[in-house]
DNA sequence: CACAAAGGTTCAGTCACCGAACCTAGATTG
DNA sequence: CAATCTAGGTTCGGTGACTGAACCTTTGTG
């Protein structure tokens, strides 16, 4: 139980995950991961997440490898995703699902296609072409019927979540 | 944005299904739930969480449609899953995945396989066998290489969790 | 050099969580 | 019928986490 909020006395891997997944804001932050954000500046801008949080919630996943610091295209450090925290893809896929379910009545917000065949990524995680399970890198986002576009974004990070694109690739170019 | 602790302001799903579901304890409750649990002292007792707490949480479920409050076989009261509740069976078994192949060491705690032909329900929800994607009410739980039993199980609900069932059927019965 | 930008840290106020004790209505027992 | 028990909560004081704003430090820029 390495964590401070911890579920102790829970033998589970639900809770296990939930220890290092399930405090609050982690999860989006690990969300924006896969839309490209990698710099401490751009979650915090794209969240609006107390900085002493992001700061805190950053070091958890690092400590837990599901994110890495790695050195930036400029002199800056930068947070992504490990292989681990790549894995972390059908959770926030299948929560994403829900939402778009029961929260969003014009339709998904988002629609996800297996990059080398363009195919429908559908519950499950399956390429509605070939039938194999698509991993976050081999897939790209773009804006299904439900999205709500808001004001155009005026930080360059920020339009990753505008533009159709590729999970994991940054949001900020080298 | 109905909930006190919402994500003002993110336009995503995941942010909206958080709002629910993210909050410390729920999740584990649905996953409790999904075990059959459906009083308010078994949920107590399961995840010895304080008692305040879980009313809160119940009636944050209740009010967004996720579980609902229906007679029991006596004269209380019980909590089960909704059909939107049940939906989050996948986010519970993603999460459950990702935690065994990280946390676990000696392999899954649980084994998850199709009611109707026993196939082996894997990565993406499908069962191995027939290669549909196999719903929460379809799906049996039973014990993998890494399961830790720990002490056996002293209240009848609680067996729930150390015997081979049914997803989602009544851990006490009728 | 002055300045700005990025990436944090510090701090006081508020809010949620914690665990223990208490309360209440219905069933059970004597 | 009174006494007891059980389940399902509510109440309460103490503690810790989150919040938002301000501040600090290092690194690039004109």
């Amino acid at each position: 139980m390495a964590l401070p909020r911890d579920y102790a006395g829970q033998r589970c891997s639900v809770a296990r995950a939930l220890e290092i997944v399930g405090e609050r804001w982690t999860l989006l932050i690990v969300r924006d991961a896969f839309y490209g954000l990698r710099r401490f500046g751009d979650f915090a801008l794209h969240l609006e997440i107390p900085r002493a949080v992001l700061t805190s919630r950053l070091r958890a996943l690092v400590d837990e490898g599901v994110m890495e610091r790695v050195p930036g295209p400029g002199a800056r450090d930068e947070y992504a995703l490990t292989e681990k925290g790549e894995r972390l893809w059908p959770v926030v896929r299948e929560l994403m699902h829900w939402g778009d379910d029961h929260y969003s009545p014009d339709g998904p917000r988002r629609i996800f296609r297996h990059r080398q065949d363009d195919g429908l990524i559908g519950a499950g995680g399956r390429c509605a072409t070939c039938g194999a399970l698509i991993a976050a890198t081999d897939t790209t986002v773009t804006a299904g019927p439900g999205f709500e576009p808001g004001a155009p974004a005026t930080e360059p990070a920020l339009l990753a979540f505008q533009t159709e694109r590729r999970l994991l690739e940054p949001a900020r170019p080298a």
